[in-house]
Order: structure tokens, then sequence, then C-alpha cells
DNA sequence: TCGGGTTTGTTCGACCCTGCAACATAACTC
DNA sequence: GAGTTATGTTGCAGGGTCGAACAAACCCGA
């Protein structure tokens, strides 16, 4: 219930509402919260959705029919009045294939309902290899295993991929991914291909997904305005607005990393001058440490990473100054989205510890005291698996909501 | 449709829904299109609706007993066919008070169901009173006589306040409103006791009314996606997401007006430096105009305007210098959110002649190609009705969207 | 001028979904 | 072991929408 919603009347209200339309929404209601929730019991599930005890029987019990969920031997923690047995999301019933395609690595996972990680694969990625075709084979080589493991009682539902780079939700074109060296590659397509998949293909940017994940599977559960900061090469952010992922008329909102925050910095790889990844991203953080443009990538991190643990000042330093551009960077979102918690990923979750200072220092100085009276920054709780829980989120959301699967279209359906 | 949608998932599918919510969403969904669209005959808005000619009968029925539409006269544009009568949205079914409390005038309008304006008075407000008070008893004296002349079947059914700073939508707050020299007014009380109003009493930033009025009232009415700058003193921005206005965890989004773009700028009002409304607000305007810091307000803007007329090179430089810094400012929020539409108000409206190539310039120069390429940028179509037009519009929006009124509640619910 | 074609409004019965009330069940508590 | 309390179950009622059949009103062409 966010106290500060205007009655709903946009885009969700264009549109009637029949009788079938409520069922499927009410058993995705059910379903989204045993998903995200945990298991619960049909009496929690009642008052938590405001439908009654019958409803909610009659929708655990078709929701037990399609085998996404459960009644498990585990009862409700005991009070008085009669005992409750709980409901299970049930792995098996949903199961899908995430994919992350980083700057340094390929990753895949098969994950079921209810975040259960069956297993997963990754490997180093040297950032010379740019093709997409050879990345999409690797991620084969990596996947098909997984997926013949799989039970055949288990049922895959959808694959999701997160991608570092501009991507088009509706047709998994990934429009420009300048760390990989991209251009309008339609990697939807390709990895549709790749499994021969009957399953949607569901494409977007990591940042995006960092979000999702970090909503769903995240240190704060109750949270429904956040914004997740992915610095990777480039800076990306992820932002959810009262629950939902913001996508923009076309799917490319979120490109933080290229605002301008210093008229007088860097030249940008996007052409403009000053941008804030240019002040706050990788490269300025091995620049300020004295690496130069030199040296980059994976070793150069690694080497960063030793030096500031040994106490190295210099590095130190690079980090207080990057951190306080992040931290600036991080008060404009602040100003402008008004989220009650700001995660950061990537390269800022593995020196949160060097930066922290910094960052609050430089947010607070940003700020505005009303939206920053109540927002926290943090560290991501996720670490390195954010992007692939959030593939994995991405794609389970479909059959989260609709479980029936009356509605779903092949491929690419969004 | 927004095709680049993921299937709804968040804060919309927290909670179970019953039959009669079915029929308060349908009740909505038929007003809000005759409240937006106009005149519509019932076979257009069952196929607009996806609902059957015989809910729809029923749905304009039960809204016509309301008195909230009636079957008019007119006939939909003939073809082959038995002839559709046009339902209309009555505009005395449902009227508002819309209150704007802006810099240099106070301003109040009768409103009805439709957008119908019966009545509207404007008083200048020189800027030195500053008293809330004085004000609110300025609105009272404007407003009373409107209401007044009201006929008594006129069913008044809410206030809308606008208010120049940044307000709290749960409560009607100013947290602060630098410009008009106030900080924590309870206005949204205030104007309460005013009126002894039983109707709620909504307040909301002017930026954000302005982006509700352009979305409803405005030139596009199909975007979903848009962003309006207000430009008075300071820089405000209203964003639209996907038709919903973006509140953010507390009702503070969108201030971008002290979003960071030039640290080697000029010292805000808001503590930090280098804010973008110290590059491209009033101030900035008249300072590059060689008006330094002494001569602010109306008049000067006026001596501005006719400067510019006459064709003073310091003054179209002045002009263009701003314009370029308003440009990098509108390229940020074009990656940040990818709107469909960006629309330049207040003090952008009434110069746009004079910055319109600077600011496409600036705003190309920064703007990522992908979300570039499909945004336009224009100047409001309300010009200075527009905050008022959206108090009017924010204030109708519980009636639409709960036409029967059985969920409402007395003031302060939004 | 008249009849066929076409689209729309109206009516009525059926279906679906949820809520309610009553009852059954199973713990806890004293 | 009986009373208390909370939950699951069952059957029925109510509300909302849809679909089919019918009626109405216009256009068009002969």
């Amino acid at each position: 219930m966010p106290a500060s919603r205007l009655p709903v009347d946009g885009a969700a209200r264009r549109v009637g509402v029949t009788a079938d339309e409520v069922r499927r929404h009410n058993l995705a209601t059910v379903l989204h919260r045993l998903h995200r929730a945990g298991p619960l019991s049909r009496s929690r599930l009642a008052s938590l959705t405001g439908l009654s005890r019958s409803t909610i029987a009659d929708l655990v019990a078709e929701l037990s029919s399609l085998g996404l969920v459960e009644e498990g031997p585990g009862l409700a923690p005991s009070g008085p009045g009669r005992p409750s047995p709980m409901v299970y999301a049930r792995p098996e019933g949903a199961v899908v294939l995430a994919i992350e395609l980083a700057v340094d690595s390929l990753s895949v996972a098969t994950v079921g309902l209810g975040g259960h990680v069956f297993d997963r694969r990754r490997v180093a990625r040297p950032r010379e290899q740019a093709s997409p075709a050879e990345a999409v084979r690797d991620v084969g080589d990596l996947g098909h295993p997984l997926l013949d493991a799989l039970p055949p009682d288990h049922r895959l539902v959808g694959i999701g991929v997160g991608v570092v780079g501009i991507a088009r939700r509706s047709d998994g074109l990934v429009h420009l991914a300048p760390n990989l060296g991209w251009r309008d590659v339609p990697i939807g397509k390709m990895v549709t291909a790749e499994f021969g998949a009957e399953q949607p293909v569901m494409v977007a940017n990591e940042a995006d997904l960092g979000a999702l994940a970090e909503l769903r599977r995240g240190a704060r559960p109750g949270v429904h305005h956040l914004i997740y900061i992915a610095g990777e090469v480039g800076i990306g952010a992820g932002v959810i607005v009262d629950g939902e992922p913001l996508l923009g008329a076309a799917g490319y909102a979120g490109e933080a990393g290229h605002t301008l925050v210093n008229p007088t910095g860097w030249p940008c790889r996007c052409g403009a001058t000053g941008c804030w990844e240019t002040e706050a991203g990788e490269a300025a953080l091995l620049r300020h440490a004295g690496l130069g443009d030199t040296a980059t990538g994976l070793a150069a991190l690694d080497a960063l990473s030793e030096r500031a643990a040994a106490g190295d000042s210099a590095v130190l330093d690079a980090m207080a100054e990057v951190g306080r551009w992040l931290g600036l960077g991080i008060g404009n979102l602040v100003n402008l989205f008004n989220p009650e918690v700001v995660v950061l990923g990537g390269l800022y979750h593995r020196f949160y510890l060097y930066l922290a200072s910094a960052v609050l220092q430089g947010a607070r100085s940003q700020a505005l005291a009303a939206p920053w009276s109540r927002v926290v920054i943090m560290p991501s709780v996720l670490g390195a698996d954010a992007t692939l829980l959030g593939a994995a989120e991405l794609a389970l959301t479909p059959t989260i909501a609709d479980p029936t699967g009356a509605g779903r279209a092949p491929a690419f359906r969004t």
C-alpha cells in the first residue's frame, strides 16, 4: 500500500476486465507471493491478499494441479487454533535457463520457481573475444548440459538473458554493447536458435536485471522503489518504480552512465564529454590510481584490489575520488527518483569498503534533504550473482503473471 | 498496449481482486476514456475497452444515473449500419476547484469533467509577499465567488492545488518552496479550512501537474511517456511513466533542477554547486544577459522579452547559452527516462523561439542515439495554463477512478 | 421507392468467480 | 478432557460479464 500513490488512472485503466482475468490476476497474486516471500500458510495468504479462505483454497488447488505449488509437510508456527499447513512454490514446476553475458565472463544457471538454483556454470571470457556468434556458442556449450541434466518432470518455461548493453525488450535486439564491441546484435533470436527453444527468450540490460534481482531476492523485501547501480566498465542504472521496472518508451531507460556531470571532464565513448561513467567508471578508477589507460581488464582490477588491501595510499585516494563522483551521481538519482534504496553492484560492490565513505559524503552533498532523509545506500547482497538471478526472475515473470499459460505467446513475448 | 512492458507483476499484483472491483475498474475505464478522448459512441467504447456491447450499455447506464455522462444529440460519423449516438462526459457531473500558487500569480478555476473550464480568475502576486496565510486568503477571495456562481446541480468533488515547491502528496504538506519562502507549510489543511471543504484537497508540485495536464490535454494524446520541464525561478521536472506520474517513495521525485551538471559552476540555493538550475534557470538567463543578480522578477523577464524581440545580441547570446545548458540537461533526462515527448513549460515556453535551436543541439549532443531517435522536444501547448489544468486533473482523478464514490475517504485521500 | 446489407442497441439466460455462513477439524490451554 | 481458538471445507447466493438472438436504424443500389 504505497501511501503516496495517485489513484490509478493511466495505462492500467485503459482496458476492461472480465471474470477470467480476475481469476488470472488472483492466481498470479498468490503465486507471486509464494515465489517472492517463500512458504506461507493458507490463512496468511488470505490475509495478505484480502481474499477469502474459500477462494484461497480454490486458487491453491488450481496452482497445485498445475504443478506450481504444493502443500508441504511443515506447519505454520504454532499457536492456538487449528494448525495451517504451509504452501510452497514448486521449483520443478517452472524452470528457466538464465544466461549472463558479462564483460569478463559467461554464466548460465537453471533456476526454478521460488528462486531455487538447480545448477550453474561460469567461464571466464577474455575481453578481446568479441564475436556474438562465439559467445552464443559458448553459452550453448555451457547451457545444454544443464538442460539435459534436468529431470523430465521439470518444466522449462523460458530463457532469460542479461547483457552488458542497451537491449530492446520487445525482440531481444542489443542495440549497442560497447564493452562487448557489439552493435545491433539480435541476441534474442540467436539464443532461440542455439537452444531451439519453444519457450520465450527474454533479453534485458544487466543493470535492469540487477535491480529486479535485488528487488525480489535482495536484503530489503518490502521495498518498492529501488535503484541498482551496475558498475562494470561503464555505469548502468536499473530503476524500480513502485515495484515495476522502469523501461521507458522503448526499454532504453536507465542510461545513467551517460548523464553529464562534468563538462570539463574526459571524453566519453558515447561521443559526449564528462559523462558520469568517465568520472566514476572503471577507467576513472584506474586513471586515478596511476594505472592510466594502458592497464585494463580483470588483471588490473585484481592488482588494484591487492594494493587497496595493502593500504596503498594512491589507490585509496583513487577510491575516494571515484567514490565522490559516484556519490554525486547517486545524489542526482536520489533527487530524480526519490528511491528507498540504492544498491551498488559490480565494481562498486567489490570495492565498497574503500568507496563507502566518499560515496555517502558525495551523495549527501548533492541530494536534497527531503528525498535524502529516507534513502538507504548499500552494497549489493547478491554480488556477482545479481544479473544472473535477475535474468532468471525475468524469464519466470510470464509464468508467474499467468500461471495457466492461457495468454502466452511463443517467443519474445513481453 | 505498450509493447515494451514486462508482464505486470509488481505492486499492482500484490492484492486480490473481487467482482465489485471489476465493476469499479470498468466504470473507471469508460469514464476515463470519455474524459480524456471526448465523446465516443457506445460501439467505439466497446471496441476500445474490449468489453461487450451489453456490458458497455450497462456501464453507460450506471454512469448516466450518476450524472457523470449523458447520451448526446450528436451521432457518430455515419456509414453503413445503425447509427450510434454519442456518449458525453457531463462537466456538471463532477466539478473541481483548481488552484495555482505560482511565483508571480495566484489562479483559480472551476473545471468540470471532460476538461470543461467554467470560469477562472488570476491575480498578480508580488514576489515579496511571502505569507502562506495571506496567499490562502487571497485564493479564498478568488475562489469563493466562483464556487458561489456554480449552479446547485453542479457537483463539487474536490480541490486541486498546484504549488511551486516540494509537496508531499499524502497530506498536502509543502516541504520546501524556496521561491515562495515557505518551509513545512500545511497548505492542504489550510485550503481545506479556507473552503470548509468536505471534498478532498490534493496538493502537488507544479511540474508534476504540468506533466499531467500535457499528458491528458496536450498536443499528443496517445503518449504514455512524457517529461514536462517547468522553468520558473528554478527547474522542476514532471515525469510520466507509462501513463502514471512518477512520484517516488514519498512523492519527491522529479527534482531535476538539483542534479549536478557543472561542478565548477555557481552555488545553488540548495547548498550544492553547479545544479542544473544554476546553469539553465531564470537567474542564469538574467546573468548571461548582463542583468546580474540585481534585476529579478517579472519586470526583468519582460525587459528580456522586449530586447530579444528587438534582436539584442547580448540577450540572444544569453538565450543560446542557457538553451545549451537546458538541452544538455534534457539529454540527461532522455538517457534516464527514454520518454516519447519532452515538453518545455513556463519560462522555456515563453522564450522557446530563442532557445529552441540551442536546446536541440545541446540535447542531441548528450543523448544516446537509441533514446534520442524517437523523442520529440516541444514547447507546452497549454502554456501558462498547464499547472492550473493539471491541478484540475489531479482533483478529478479520484472521481474518475471510482465513479460511484464507494471507496472515497474524506480529505487527503490519495 | 423499396428491399437487402450492415452495424448497433437490447434483452435474457448462462457461466464464472468470489464471498458468506455454517460446519468440521485440529491444535492449544487450563 | 472440555473449552477456546483459528483454520480448512462445503454449499449456496450474489454480482459481473459474455454470447446469442432479436430489434432498430441507416446506407446503398436497383
